[in-house]
DNA sequence: CAAATAAGTCAACATGACTGACTTAAATTC
DNA sequence: GAATTTAAGTCAGTCATGTTGACTTATTTG
């Protein structure tokens, strides 16, 4: 019919009694990981209540701390949000002194973001909190856990955006790619 | 323990060269995180939009689906969200046909949930979509990476929750844990 | 029978997304 | 150099999904 049984080359399912075994671990990884994300913005979430804030602070915060003169453009990409959405948490974030903008050197229509001396704290406290949960669960998994997760939750990512993604976060993870650098943006 | 070089016990981070690195492995791990999730729940969405439902919605049919009779306080366990909050989207799905009550034998106070034939329908489809997506990931992770993935999702839950995922998926990892059974309820 | 439990309901509100339309300033193109 | 495109910001309205708090109803349990 469709295909041998035995093997699960990507994209076809296979059938029989081997297939509705695969698909019960398939189903089990799906909802693992809607717990494993419910839990892993937990942390993060307390601790944001106390400034004020929710989760799209949180990510706006940690990705210009990582990203130092990111762009709001680039943003709007990482976060897949329009750019009202993101308008209002940054907005804020500059209010209150968590996040600065300046314009770029050479186009002056950018607004570089960067985080100030305070947004770094809130920051690095918050990504705390969340790699010693991921450190914790690493361990629990066992060795070679890391680079296992690592290859897996970076092939969940969305084809096309996975360049993007590499260039952002310097992983050492064996993927193919062309060039990471240039890839976010040409900033001076 | 868990590591032999000098390492990273849970708790405590570690100092110096070494521990800059590793650092930055477990920011990769939580970014990649936040993008494979992004991109996780992207095709469902997409489905779900032609039936006027969202995540809500998928959350609740999903784990009807997956564990029929489920018990409404069940379900707000597994979803951690307010008795209102369930009340709004379960109501939609029953008014349109993709989930029935029925009250329980043994203690009529109970509301067990069930799907019918066309919240099966709907369930299957949007579970289709997402295990092709992690077993192409899987695939691109390469062998091992199934469980290896499995034990890290599973210790990211909050370890006093772990005992009740346990029970709804009967997965085969090596975690301990004490009796799958009866920790869900003890329905009949 | 009284108390506890399972579920449902009403009302008000917060957050974070969305669409659509429009402005401003600077860079790029013709 | 004028016209167009681009980066960013803004105003207004809407929707989905979460929250508190208070209360009802039916049923089981002590």
């Amino acid at each position: 019919m469709r295909q041998s049984n035995g093997a699960a080359k990507p994209g076809s399912i296979p059938e029989g009694q081997f297939a509705a075994e695969q698909r019960e671990r398939l189903i089990a990884c799906a909802e693992l990981l809607f717990f494993a994300y419910r839990d892993f913005i937990n942390d993060p979430d307390k601790l944001l209540e106390q400034y004020g804030f929710g989760r799209a602070h949180h990510r706006v915060l940690h990705f210009v701390n990582r990203n130092p003169g990111l762009r709001v453009a680039d943003l709007l990409h990482i976060l897949k949000i329009t750019k009202q959405s993101l308008a209002r948490v940054l907005k804020q974030l500059i209010e209150d002194g968590f996040v600065t903008q300046r314009s770029g050197k050479k186009d002056r229509r950018q607004r570089l973001l960067y985080v100030t001396p305070k947004g770094t704290k809130l920051a690095e406290k918050l990504t705390n909190l969340q790699i010693r949960r991921i450190e914790e669960a690493l361990g629990e998994a066992g060795p070679g856990a890391d680079d296992a997760t690592q290859r897996f939750l970076f092939a969940m990512i969305a084809e096309k955006d996975r360049d993007r993604v590499h260039a952002l976060i310097r992983l050492p993870v064996d993927a193919p790619e062309p060039d990471p650098i240039e890839q976010l943006q040409d900033r001076t």
